[in-house]
DNA sequence: TCTGGGGTCCTAGGACCC
DNA sequence: TCTGGGGTCCTAGGACCC
């Protein structure tokens, strides 16, 4: 039996909800109409373009490219900083209303879902676009955002349609549409096929989707190894992968940050990645996981990229701990190049700490595991930076501007 | 005033074991 | 002291997504 799957996507997802910020909070103008963009902070070094509205789009600009690159190709454009804390509230009254039409439903980012409505007919009917504009519709309704919504028969068509034309749309991606709504599309326009690849296919004379549908398997094996197998699949508009309800756990928690300059003081690198270590070993304790994997990441002035990580014999999630690790990471591997960016990544993650410990250890652990217990339900209750370890306090750093 | 942040997955190569 | 091969675990780096 064929499934249905639809995927729904949040047309412009940011500088749609920003500008339904700036409504609701006086601005009078709707940014989604006007040459405007969501972008980091310029004087902090994070000037990229997040969103775009439609007109900004027309300009030929693109999202991650520099604000000062976009404000080249137009002069009257209008930046807008993004406001995290309102995308995830709209993210979430998007999730919930979509749960109430099934349970089998992945949050595959902020701003996207897919859900399986394989055997719902007796609920819904079997008219599957229909449902969709109505689905659409009552997003719009409700929430004064538009989406597209995408239907097919696996999570990969359903994903290629809500990308056709956009904004407020339904399509539909069904098997026997493959040929002639997919295989025209440039390669880069297959999901989970990037520019390099692009790049190396088009070398080979590989254009399009078709041409990619007809390519022979060996010769994308050997440029791609098992890459070269999904392609193939991808462009004969094959996938089954599961539609996955999210109550699996991450498979890694990551932070970092970019230095608003390069630094190059040793203590001021260790402080930050302090800092950072709090905040991902907070993140872990409150997700129940333990670390077995502890990973720094930074980038240095010539955005050369390094990772180094070690693996623990037992996994922890002790603030302190982390911390031990990641210092010793970072003192044996960083040249004393100056440094842009800088994180750190926790991955293996676990359930449960396995108890291969001495006793005396335990019991040292479990007087560790108590303090964290109580910081973590104070920062819980009145924010990060309501309690500092006396140990540390001269440590909490700030990255101001020079 | 050039180039974000949080993820997942894959691969090559080395260490180590039998 | 001229040296195989299969297996596992680990690390660093990169591709790709939104």
């Amino acid at each position: 039996m064929p499934r249905i799957i639809f995927h729904i996507d949040v047309n412009n997802a940011f500088l749609s909800w920003s500008a339904i910020y700036l409504l609701q909070h006086g601005y009078k103008q709707d940014i989604r109409k006007i040459p405007a963009v969501i972008g980091g902070d310029e004087s902090a070094r994070k000037g990229i373009v997040l969103a775009k509205s439609p007109i900004a789009k027309k300009y030929g600009i693109v999202t991650a490219e520099t604000l000062y690159s976009a404000r080249n190709k137009c002069k009257s454009l209008q930046v807008f900083p993004p406001n995290y804390t309102f995308y995830k509230e709209q993210s979430k009254k998007l999730y919930n209303y979509l749960a109430s039409y099934t349970p089998l439903i992945e949050q595959y980012s902020i701003d996207e879902c897919f859900l399986d409505l394989t055997g719902t007919t007796l609920l819904y009917g079997n008219d599957y676009v229909s449902l969709a504009h109505k689905i659409k519709d009552e997003i719009k309704e409700k929430f004064g955002f538009t989406v597209n919504v995408g239907i097919g028969e696996n999570k990969l068509c359903a994903k290629m349609a809500s990308d056709f034309e956009k904004p407020d749309k339904v399509h539909t991606l069904y098997l026997n549409e493959i040929e002639t709504k997919m295989w025209p599309l440039k390669v880069d326009d297959l999901f989970m096929l990037g520019k390099s690849s692009a790049k190396k296919l088009n070398e080979l004379g590989i254009y399009t989707i078709k041409d990619l549908a007809n390519a022979d398997l060996n010769l994308l094996r050997r440029y791609f190894k098992s890459s070269g197998d999904y392609f193939k699949q991808a462009a004969l508009g094959l996938d089954y992968s599961k539609v996955e309800p999210r109550n699996s756990k991450n498979k890694c928690i990551s932070v970092s940050r970019t230095l608003p300059y390069d630094v190059v003081k040793k203590e001021d690198l260790l402080k930050i990645l302090f800092s950072e270590t709090e905040e991902v070993s907070f993140t872990l304790r409150t997700q129940k996981l333990y670390t077995k994997t502890i990973a720094v990441t930074y980038r240095n002035n010539l955005f050369r990229n390094y990772s180094h990580q070690i693996t623990l014999d037992n996994e922890t999630n002790a603030t302190e701990e982390i911390y031990k690790q990641v210092k010793l990471i970072f003192e044996n591997s960083w040249q004393e190049d100056p440094i842009r960016n800088i994180g750190i990544r926790l991955s293996d993650l676990k359930d449960k700490a396995l108890s291969q410990l001495s006793l005396f250890e335990e019991s040292d652990i479990k007087v560790e595991d108590k303090v964290e217990e109580v910081m973590d339900s104070i920062i819980k209750k009145y924010g990060k930076g309501s309690v500092i370890r006396a140990s540390k306090k001269e440590e909490n750093y700030n990255i101001e501007k020079r």
